[in-house]
DNA sequence: TAGAACCTTGGAGTGCGCTCCAAGCAAGCG
DNA sequence: CGCTTGCTTGGAGCGCACTCCAAGGTTCTA
């Protein structure tokens, strides 16, 4: 499929995650029901994806039904990854814009995917004071037992 | 100042953000502007949240203006800390409830903040899967430079 | 005492990310 | 052949978390 599969080393997947009983490339024409089981979006979703731009123009049967391929369920791995990170479906449609413009849009990417980075770094901390909050009510409410009127403090 | 000054430890409490330039317990009276300078939260979304009982039913003047304590400040804290992590504000109403049900709550809180504190760490690890996702594309954007025409592979 | 700035309310409106609907075509099965 | 199941479309609808509005009362500064 794609072009790595001639050089050898694929850096650029977006893999992680199972890749649960796909087919082989040149075999991969997944219904939309199959990108159903596999990514655990619904087929409104996917369609709704395709209508705003947010993935590639998807092949189709010559009865015009999606089909699929292992490069579109790399790519929804991708956006659903995005996603967990909060990013808006309108910047992730950027992305896919930039992608689609071609090589020249190369920096705007890497920007793109760096700002992104550190979004996430960012993210993770503030989980982390939240998390230490927690920890805090949690052990106040562990020790505290029963002479808990204190709690109203909070 | 706060609190802690009199009482030397206090555990129950959110702070962990600066508490800047709050006034001594007794002086707190702070106005909805105010409030709005200490969190960042809109006016609108301050009454809003008293509205739908997120809030306990805050103080007010003697011509009905809202006047809110120290006590709504580290309220308000903890609301924020968890509006980070992505819980529901539905969610945080039934905790609100639950302080306000009295000290037979006790147990369904633990289990509610033990609950979101497990939340929290899944949340953190799927963050973490992203930034691998992104330092893996991160550095083949760095490293491949120039013949990138790979990157459709995504 | 004037004027600006701030506060009050219930209810309506907004933006996001889906989510669903109706009407119709297509493929597989007994 | 009829039946079921699955797919197609554009557009409408929904739930969440705000966000704003209109019309009026209050508080502060000069």
């Amino acid at each position: 499929m794609t072009v790595m599969e001639t050089t050898g080393t694929r850096i650029d997947t977006c893999a992680g995650t199972p890749q649960q009983n796909r087919r082989p490339d040149g075999d991969d024409h997944y219904t939309i029901s199959e990108v159903v089981a596999f990514t655990g979006l619904t087929a409104h979703t996917l369609r709704w994806y395709e209508r705003i731009g947010l993935m590639p123009h998807i092949d189709r049967s010559h009865t015009g039904q999606r089909r699929y391929t292992n490069r579109d369920l790399d790519w929804l791995d991708l956006v659903g990854k995005l996603r967990l990170t909060g990013m808006p479906v309108a910047d992730m449609v950027r992305y896919a814009e930039l992608v689609r413009e071609g090589d020249h849009t190369y920096g705007e990417r890497f920007q793109l995917l760096k700002t992104t980075r550190e979004d996430v770094l960012a993210r993770i901390d503030e989980l982390r004071g939240t998390l230490a909050v927690l920890d805090r009510k949690i052990s106040f409410y562990a020790d505290a037992g029963h002479g808990l009127a204190s709690e109203r403090s909070r």
